[in-house]
DNA sequence: CGATATATAGAGTCCGTACTCCGTTTAGAA
DNA sequence: TTCTAAACGGAGTACGGACTCTATATATCG
């Protein structure tokens, strides 16, 4: 592969990652501007828009996943865990895509998408049974609840433009039924 | 207006309805479909798509908000609350377009619609403060962050499909965190 | 029943967007 | 420096979907 080539693919994905943040229904003309390309640039490294949004979903995924393994090394259970779903949540606040692409880490159609998805769940279940262990959330909590309230707060965010004080008030009633000491 | 026209709009409403709560990008043309009429019957009753969807828009709002005044006249505040929670986020896992719908209930751009969001918010608001009232809902959880979590919990349930026990869970949880008892 | 304003159907227009073709340019090995 | 395979740009194609035009049909009032 071309040097040149390698250059285009990685302004092109970067581009994209913009373009379809800030609205997913953009067009491959508008990735292509951005980039500084011809449109054939996109298509000839990307041939159809759904492998485009693909490879950018495999990107923010995996992201994620680096994130959530870092968490997990360097701090305590509870701060690892609470710290990474308040990260991803008010960074849905701004980036739109955030919040499909954890709804997407389910459902992905291609290979990649799915592995990254795949990574992403592992990664945030073990954060999550550090923090039962240590005492920091609930032993009866199980990982599709969990998770399924990840992507709704981060869909929650996103929707409504939430202010930071309000998201974050509403995340202390989220983390209070997720802390241990209470009977369901 | 003519009597067979009024029996059209309804019949292009429902239709709307139906299969934009399938696939919000439907086309126009879908709708007139399954409404039996051409597509220009679909246009001169709502000039614009836009103006369809709102009016889709306005009679979910509205639905949701009859259900919670009928709601708050006939339970006790606590079921009434929990209850027309539990209700919106069960019927989101199924019709996509109910979370949508909520979303928007702050952003509408249409007259109608706009009113119809703030009924809605209101007779939520109002179930809400007697909830609290009665002991049942911690008193220091303010509105927005509430509707907020009604609308995350709604999204989140949609985006996944969600299995009806994992929601139940995802919901218990929550719960927990809204009842009295617990410092944040 | 007849007149007429009101409604309707669906073919036609226009435009935006995904994707292709091909003549031109350029990286990089000899 | 030269040569060629690889990469590029952007005009061109195909298609779907929002919206319109007009000839036809029908409700309703006298």
């Amino acid at each position: 592969m071309r040097a040149d080539a390698r250059d285009n693919r990685t302004r092109i994905l970067g581009a994209a990652e913009e373009v379809f943040g800030r609205a997913p229904s953009a067009s491959t003309d508008d990735v292509a501007k951005l980039a500084g390309v011809g449109i054939a640039t996109v298509f000839r490294h990307f041939p159809t828009k759904v492998e485009l949004l693909e490879a950018v979903l495999t990107l923010r995924l995996e992201r994620l996943r680096n994130r959530a393994v870092r968490l997990a090394d360097e701090t305590d259970p509870g701060s690892a865990f609470f710290g990474f779903f308040s990260q991803v949540v008010s960074e849905a606040t701004s980036k739109l895509a955030i919040a499909d692409a954890l709804s997407a880490s389910g459902s992905a159609v291609g290979q990649d998408a799915r592995n990254a998805g795949t990574g992403l769940r592992e990664a945030f279940g073990n954060l999550l049974a550090r923090a039962q262990h240590s005492g920091d959330v609930r032993a009866d909590a199980e990982f599709p609840e969990v998770y399924a309230l990840l992507i709704g707060a981060s869909r929650g965010a996103t929707a409504v433009g939430l202010e930071p004080a309000v998201r974050d008030r509403m995340l202390a009633l989220l983390y209070d039924g997720l802390r241990p000491g209470r009977t369901t």
